[in-house]
DNA sequence: AATATCTGTAACTATACTTGTTACAGTTAT
DNA sequence: ATAACTGTAACAAGTATAGTTACAGATATT
């Protein structure tokens, strides 16, 4: 129960948002279909919200609908708004600054990590929650 | 203290390994540079001697060696020795299987998941651990 | 107006992962 | 023999994530 599943959760409930059209949709639906419970839906649909993916509505008959069209909607968005790490982590203690590669290797390491950011978000802007929803229908059609 | 910085400390050592060529280095003296508990070190190079990309004798003057040369040795085969997670994780639970998307979502999330592996493992393998070291250098020449 | 139904959010627990640390068995050079 | 290493087990500490309960506040319905 420790790596960070929002970004999968985060997509997971975008696609079921965008399936509902503008009908809002509780937290309970969706917590039934991720599996889990509704309080991590609404902590995750806070962080959703602060992105502008979603907008909610409390009350009777309240709910949650897209911002935006799915089309409207890259993975990279989604990522942004939930994501915490970075593919490899830095070590939290400074290395020796007397040691010539304790004093250069978190710059070299940083400029790495850069760019493996670079290329994870390439990938990430090149899709949108419409692509999502069009490839599970492709497995729904391939089911039956 | 969470973040599994295994990768950057693996790279760090590893560049310090090259540096002293076929000296045999010792764990104390890694663990000075990184700024951790020699056990540390110990730990991550059987990760590393699993992966051939070290060499350790026992005994008094032990220590480690490359098993090749820098340029032979990508930064993926040090990542792959190392890493445990993936860029994003799926939701431990399993989604609802009456639901059309809970029955699909794992399917494409997981296809997505690959290819952001992909893009990641191009990257690393572009670079090889003597790439690091003239990173490092250049540093140390615009620093002085 | 009263009630039922939602979201937003705080607070706490359980679990798991990573690192730091001590301790010691086994190995090797001197 | 002794000293100096690695390999590794065992445990503590810190932290992140998710699950859960509880409740305040908002809103539609009656």
């Amino acid at each position: 129960m420790a790596s960070n599943s929002q970004f999968s959760i985060a997509v997971h409930v975008l696609a079921m948002l965008a399936r509902s059209c503008d009908e809002r949709v509780k937290s309970d639906y969706l917590a039934k279909s991720v599996n889990t419970n509704p309080v991590v839906i609404r902590r995750l649909m806070c962080s959703l919200h602060e992105a502008n993916l979603v907008v909610s509505q409390t009350g009777a008959c309240g709910g949650t609908c897209l911002a935006k069209k799915p089309e409207e909607i890259s993975l990279l968005e989604v990522f942004n708004a939930v994501s915490t790490s970075e593919v490899f982590s830095m070590h939290p203690n400074t290395p020796d600054q007397d040691c010539p590669i304790g004093r250069n290797i978190q710059r070299v390491l940083g400029g790495l990590q850069s760019e493996i950011d670079l290329v994870v978000q390439e990938k990430l802007a090149s899709y949108t929650l419409r692509d999502v929803i069009e490839s599970v229908e492709e497995s729904v059609v391939r089911v039956s």
